[in-house]
Order: structure tokens, then sequence, then C-alpha cells
DNA sequence: TCGACCGGTCG
DNA sequence: GCGACCGGTCG
């Protein structure tokens, strides 16, 4: 069989076709860039002209993508992605639920989110991975951490009753390592997602807590996470502090530092760079709230995606509820994911672990009111 | 011009050639292997006959090899690897020097390795390329983290006067990200290279300290770090305490714990991590002791990747060398990288930063060795 | 198993 | 300039 009538060959021809239409370009205006005729394009789009590689090669250069890029568009290239990745547009309504479809080394595996109806999951999808491709221009002027602040806020209106913890991880991070291409993805997720995170906090309860006359700050710099810290008494107490999020009250005219919060994606043995420092808070009685989307999910071969987070279950607990429920490291936490197996009252410390989700039951709002209360009754 | 006669073509058969005579298939079974006869395969080679892209993609199948391989073989993908890796056998002798080539996003980056003999560095490099490589065979039953702790082993038996943190980072780590490929070599690298590095801390030092009748062990298991715990009567003091390696001496015929070693290739935010453990060790009067390949080099653009560490200067202290001098958090800190600066005494706290190499000079053993005596003296 | 390992990033 | 962000790994 000549490759020319291979139904793959068609495969890449019409990829070839779909870029240039994406990218506004007539076969005409391609040719030109190509150094060639329009009948050439022409030919070998409609499979009348078999491309080799090194035309391939230029075409490509003509379009302006890489050969990596087009290959990995074409699914030639999957198997080197092997952090599971969704795959656009190949999601499906399944009852109530959406089913996503990961590849991971070439395999796909089913991801389930719950109470989503698909044409929101596919806006969504269309917001996000347009969010990240334009981080790649290099014209681009917004922060990596905006953008994804930006994706997260947008799918948690658009969602509402997903899990915030898989919007996070499936939805978010996801295409972010699928479509962020200017550095190494994975790192610069590291840097930029958990930063997105604590804006997106800040932003989505400035509005609620400020009607309450309290402040919710993102600690961004150094200067502002120092500054936080001199206000609550807490300069160089415990080694070098760590606070991601503060909480202003208004007292007399002036704002109070009241407590913080200490945000993390997932916790791992990280959780623990903040308890020193949520000891002291608490010590002086600054409210110290640990929030978490408990991100953690297996891939494959081990797990199975589903983002089952860390904390174990009430009977089984890991090392991390402990931090909680036993020690009381920290005032109260909150997870963001719904797969968090919420305490079981009494705990040994008092303190508890509360799951939520961004709606209008999330009891966070109310924790950090009664917070300030309590504060400024003692002032 | 017909791309067939293009030489950047025949870069491409000339490379399906040699690949094929490397894996000493003749053109016969090559052509058996792809359905064809002979004379396609010769022809092919020979560039009478075109290949397109589906040819060469079920060549490639024939040959055994994937498409990114080759790609990456003719260098056209060569771009993707974004983190610096050396390029083997470029290393060139400059005075007493060795300088690595580096390559990073297609860019070549020199990297200064002072003290080194060009025989004994490609030798090492021989080495451990080999170690990580054998990982990737199927059959491989070697753990990850005792192929690097052999490659650290071997390298500074070769090359005693270079400087350590160069070894963990540009030799074994950059190997192992160019040459490990059964996972993603980063994260793998996480995971295995830490533990690796206290299995050679362990190894290390056992037989000098054995002399005195001091046992040093690194803790690779959680229960192996509970039990080393407990017997600090450290058990859940600290919310779960965290250490890596057990110090024991002998009393009255029995092993008795009297400290452990922190060990943490980069610092980072991470040595907050150990620092509720070593303060709560400390005031058990438990020799607490913090042991660092201090390895932090900057990739370009904004570095020049010499493992410039995280502590700053004595005259302009980094957070981290707070956490010794000023905040007294550990007994002490051992830096194995040369480009550390020691702490000018005394220091706030009267804790100090030691620089050290693996040589015979290493203050880390007699530091053991008193600490076990002024310990065996109060019991 | 489910824990803790670490470095490129980018603000 | 230099800090802290986090998740795949593999034992």
């Amino acid at each position: 069989m000549r490759s020319i009538h291979d139904p793959r060959y068609h495969l890449i021809t019409a990829a070839l076709k779909e870029i240039r239409e994406k990218k506004g370009l007539t076969q005409d205006e391609l040719a030109a860039n190509l150094g060639k005729k329009q009948s050439y394009v022409s030919k070998a789009e409609g499979n009348e002209r078999r491309l080799d590689l090194l035309e391939l090669s230029e075409w490509l250069i003509g379009l302006g993508i890489t050969l990596k890029d087009f290959l990995q568009n074409i699914g030639w290239l999957s198997e080197e992605l092997s952090v599971a990745v969704p795959i656009k547009g190949q999601a499906s309504q399944q009852g109530k639920d959406v089913v996503q479809k990961m590849l991971l080394q070439g395999k796909s595996y089913d991801v389930v989110l719950k109470n989503v109806a698909l044409d929101k999951y596919l806006e969504v999808e269309e917001f996000i991975s347009n969010k990240f491709l334009a981080l790649n221009e290099p014209k681009n002027k917004q922060k990596n951490r905006e953008a994804i602040f930006e994706a997260i806020e947008f799918a948690v209106k658009k969602l509402p009753k997903l899990n915030p913890s898989d919007i996070y991880v499936h939805l978010v991070y996801r295409a972010y390592i699928r479509d962020y291409k200017r550095t190494r993805a994975e790192q610069s997720w590291v840097r930029a997602g958990g930063e997105a995170m604590e804006i997106f906090v800040e932003k989505h309860y400035s509005k609620l807590l400020a009607a309450e006359g309290i402040t919710i700050k993102a600690l961004l710099s150094g200067a502002e996470k120092a500054k936080a810290l001199k206000e609550m008494g807490l300069e160089g107490v415990v080694g070098d502090s760590k606070l991601d999020i503060a909480l202003y009250g208004t007292h007399k005219g002036k704002q109070v530092i009241f407590g913080g919060i200490h945000s993390k994606a997932s916790l791992a043995e990280r959780v623990s760079d903040d308890v020193p420092c949520s000891v002291a808070m608490m010590g002086l009685g600054l409210q110290s709230i640990l929030l978490t989307f408990d991100a953690k999910s297996y891939p494959p071969p081990q797990g199975n995606l589903v983002t089952i987070g860390e904390f174990g279950t009430t009977d089984n607990p890991s090392d991390k509820r402990h931090y909680i429920e036993s020690h009381g490291s920290f005032d109260v936490c909150f997870s963001y994911n719904l797969h968090t197996y919420p305490s079981k009252l009494p705990t040994k410390s008092g303190k508890q672990i509360y799951v939520s989700d961004f709606g209008p039951d999330d009891p966070l709002p109310q924790f950090i009111i009664d917070g300030w209360k309590a504060f400024k009754a003692k002032l």
C-alpha cells in the first residue's frame, strides 16, 4: 500500500490543515512562507502529493510550530509525557458526571469528575487551555500565577459542585503540564501553582470578610511576610517563620492582625514547615488556619489518579491527620477535597479537619469571623 | 531542489543505516521486519527512494527504536532537555581543572571542576553513566538509591580533591537526568538521590567511627526512624519528628543512642522541617548535626551553574545561615560544598558552619567522637 | 503500603 | 538576588 492512501497519513495532513486554519493562514500565505506555489499546499493537504520528512519539517516552520509540538499534537510523541494529561475534547458525559480521558505514557485512563455537565466542562477546558497557551507567547505579559489563579477562579465559578481538589489537580495542574512550554512545566507549576492558590483564597473570601471589617491578604513577597510576622510579634521568634495569608480586623479605625492562613496544595512532609510558626501564633492567641486542596493522587500503575488526599481515614489516620487531631498544631484544618474524611468528634486535641468546597456552605468564613470576634473581645 | 538530494535528508538515511548496523541487522532482516523486499531497504538507505513520515515511523518500529529517540539522535528534538546535562566525552583539561561541557536547550555551557585530572574524570563519567544506564534495563534488580550511592562513592574515591557538592550535582545528578529513563528522572532523583546521600554518609564514616565504638546508621524506613526517635525519648514529642541518620555509642555492652544527623542535599525552605526535631534533641542533650551538600546552583540564563550554595556570606548571611549562627537550631552544620563560607567566629548562637570534603581533614568524625565522649561522661 | 525525598522556577 | 513553591517516585 502506498502510504499516501494510508488513513494514518491522512491524519497528518488533516492536522496540518487544521493548524493552518487555526493560525488564520490561507493556502496562499502558507505557500508564500514556504517559497512554493499555492498548488503545492493544496495538493499536499489533499493527499495528492506526498510530503517527506524534510518537506514536513519546512512546512512546520512555515506554520510556526515545532516538530515536537506537531508530533505530540498527532499523538506520535505521547509516550514521552509521563505525567498524566487530559486529552482535549475527549471528555464525555456519564450520568451526572464527566469522564475525562487522561493520557499517560501512551495509555488512556479515565478520571471521573462528579457533578459536572459536559458543556460546562468543555467551556472550562477551553478557557484554561487558552490561558496557559497564551503564557507561551513571547509577548505575554501576564504572570504565571495570575493565569493559574484565573483558571482556578473560572473553574470554581463554572463548576461549583465539582470537588475543588479535582479542579486544582485535574483541570488546572494537568492542563498546565500539557500546555505550558516556556520552561519546565512541573517546576514552573511548583513556583506558580502554590502562589496562585494563595491569590485565589484571598480573592475568593475578601468580599465576604470585608463585610465584617476583616481584610484577608496573601503575603506574596518576603517583605510582606516579614511585615505580617512582625505585626504578630513573631519576628525571629521561631527561626524564620512562614505564613502565607494574613488576617486583619478593624479596631478603633486601625487594622489589627489577628491570625493567618497556612496554605498548601498538598501536604507531604512539608506541612511540618508551618508547624513552628503555627504553634507560636496559637501561643499568642492568634488564629492559625491550615488550608489545603489535599491534592494527592497516585498515578498508574500504583494508583488510579483519584485525588484521595493524604489524611487517611479517621479509623486509620495518616501522620498528617495527627498534626491536627492529636498534636493540635493548627487551630483548624480546612480541606477543599471532598475525598478527605472530616474529623470524627471529639478529637484528642480538640482541633478538627473540615471538608468543604467554595460554595455557600463553606464554613471557613464564619470560622474566621468568630476568630476575629473572640480576638477583639480580648483587646 | 528535490529533498531526496538535500544533505539534511542524507543525515537521516545515514542515521537509519548506522542504527541498523549497530543493531546487527542485515538489509534482508530489516526488510523482513517491515514486510518489504530487501531492495526497499537498499534504495531508501541509498537515497534512491524517498521515505515519508509514515514509512519512517514503521522503519523505526522495525529497528526497535522510538521516534523520539531517533529524532533526538539526529538532533531534531535536542531542544527538549531543559535541564543542563553534561555531554559525554566532551570534557577537557584546563590547567589543573576539567571543563565539563553542559547542554541546555541546545546551548553549551562550561562548568569548571577544580583539581581534577581529565583521565580520572572520564573514568568516573563512564562508571556513573553505565550505572545509571543499567537502571533502565528491564531485568535490573539494583535499587536506584544504591546505584546513586555507588556513583557518589566511586567519584569521591577517584576525585578526592573535587568539591563534593560538584560531585553530587554535576557528576551524579546531571548524569542521572541524562541517562535515567525508566520514570521521570527528576522526580526519581528526588526520591532516590536524598536517600543515596544518607547511605553514603553511613558507609563513608562507619569504619572510622566503629574504631571508637560508635555506630552510624542511616534510617531508611519509617520503622527505623520511629525506633530511633523512641530510643531518644522523642516519640510523638514534636509532632512527627524527622531524623535521617542515628548515632549510637557502646556503653556497658549496650548500644546507646546519643545523637543523629539531619541530611539534606540542598536546604531551600526544607531545612525548617528538621528544626523542631533538632531543637528537641538538643534539649535532651542529644547531638544534632546538620549535614548538607549545600547543592544549589542556578541554571542559565539567571545563573552560571556554579554550586554557589544557599548560605550567603558571613557579611551578607541568608536566612539559612541564621538557622545555625543566630538561632542555633542545630549543634553544628557541616557543608560539603567548598563554595560555602564557613562561620566567622564567634557566632551569636555559638553554633557554627564547617566546610569540609570527605578527605583526611574532615572534622565531622572528631565532632561525633567528642559528642559521644561528652554524652558518655554524663551517663 | 503511604511516607519523605529535592531543585527549577520566577517573582 | 535569593526565597519558597510542590508532586512523581519507589521503597
